[in-house]
DNA sequence: ACATCTCCATACGTTTACGTATAGTTGAGT
DNA sequence: ACTCAACTATACGTAAACGTATGGAGATGT
C-alpha cells in the first residue's frame, strides 16, 4: 500500500534533519527513507534538492516573521515581553528551535540566498524588539543596540553548552535578563 | 617537480576550508587540489580524513586555550582589557576566526569530540574572563553570569551580520561595550 | 467501468569522494 | 654513486548521492 505525502510533509522532515544533521544532511534518498518511502515521490514534489532547498528558506522565512510580529505586538508592557522573549529563547524546551537557527545562519554563510534570507528575517526582530526596548525611555539609537545585544545575547547563549558553566544556568539566565531588560 | 608538504600545511589548509564550507567541505582531493598536489600525500600524513579531523580540534583546542590565557594574563587592567578583547573579537579583520569558531561550533553539534574540545574551551575562557570581571568589584556568581553574558555577545555578534543593521555597526559597538564593561 | 490525477517503486547512468595499492621521484646523508 | 626515508602520482575498487525515465498502484469523479 502506498502512502501518499505532501509537499509539506517532506519540508517538515526536512526541517528535522536541518536541526540535527545541517543542510548538508539533508539527502533525497535519506528524506525518503525516513518518510518509509522512495525518492520517487520526492521528485513529484520538487524539481531537485534545490528545490527543496528553497521551499525550507521561504517557510522560515514567512514563518520567522511572522513570529516576531505576534510576539512584540503588545507594546504596552514592553519589559514583560522582553522578559518572556528571553525566557523562550534560553529555555531547554527550545533546543530544536535554536538548532533551526544555527543551522540556517551556517547554510547563510556559503549560499547567498539564505544569507538573504537571514538579513531579512534579523532586520525585522532587530526592529520589532528596538521598539520595545524604546518604550523603556531610550534614546532611538541607545534602543537599537540594546537590542542588537539583546538578541547576540539569544543567539550567543545557544552557542554556549550549560555544561560548560560553573554556575547554575539558571541562575545565569536571571542574571542576564534582569542586566539586559531593566 | 615534487613540492613536499608537512603535516602541518595539510592542516592549516583544513582550517581555510573550514572557515570557508565547515567541516563537510573540507574533502581530501579538494585540499589536494588547493596545495597543488594529488592525494597520495594525504594518506602519508593522517591514516583517514577522521585523522585528520581529530588532530584539527586538538590544535584548536590547545591553541584556543593558549591564546586566551595571554589575553587575560593582564589582571590590573581588567576593564581595559575586556574592552580590548571585545574590540578584537567584534573587529571586521576578525572573519576569518569568527568563521572557524562557527565552524567547529556547528561542528560539535553532531560530533561528541568536537563538543568535547568546545566545551573545554568555553570552561576556561569563562574562568578566565569572570575573573577579570571580578577585578570589578563583582561577586563571584555576578562575575561569572557576566562572562557568560559576554561571550554570548561575542559569539551572538558574529552570527548578526553587519548588513542586518539600520545602524552604524561601530556605534552599536561602542554601546555595546560600554554596557557590558563598567 | 473508465479515465485521470497523484503519488510511489524500480532501474539506470553519472558524479564525487573515500580509501588502498603500488610504483616513482626527490633530497639528504654517507 | 648509493641508499634510504619522505613524499607524490596514478590507477583502481567501492559507496553514496543526485537526477531521469518509466511503469504502476490508489483514489476520485463521471
Amino acid at each position: 500500500m502506498n502512502i501518499k505525502l505532501s509537499r509539506h510533509q517532506w519540508i517538515t522532515e526536512a526541517f528535522a534533519v536541518l536541526a540535527e544533521a545541517g543542510v548538508d544532511g539533508i539527502k533525497i534518498e535519506g528524506l525518503a527513507k525516513r518518510l518509509r518511502v522512495t525518492k520517487g515521490g520526492f521528485y513529484w514534489h520538487f524539481r531537485n534538492r534545490e528545490d527543496l532547498l528553497l521551499h525550507m528558506l521561504e517557510q522560515w522565512r514567512v514563518g520567522r516573521i511572522e513570529t516576531i510580529h505576534e510576539q512584540t505586538r503588545d507594546e504596552d508592557h514592553a519589559a514583560d515581553t522582553l522578559k518572556y522573549l528571553i525566557r523562550l529563547y534560553t529555555d531547554s524546551t527550545n533546543l530544536r528551535g535554536n538548532a533551526i537557527e544555527l543551522a540556517v545562519r551556517d547554510w547563510a554563510r556559503s549560499d547567498s540566498r539564505a544569507a538573504e534570507a537571514v538579513e531579512a528575517v534579523d532586520r525585522e526582530r532587530l526592529d520589532c524588539v528596538s521598539s520595545l526596548f524604546a518604550q523603556l525611555d531610550l534614546s532611538p539609537d541607545d534602543a537599537y543596540s540594546r537590542a542588537y545585544l539583546f538578541y547576540s545575547f539569544i543567539f550567543g547563549q545557544s552557542l554556549l553548552n550549560d555544561d560548560s558553566c560553573r554556575l547554575e544556568p539558571k541562575k545565569i539566565k536571571q542574571f542576564c535578563t534582569r542586566f539586559l531588560v531593566s
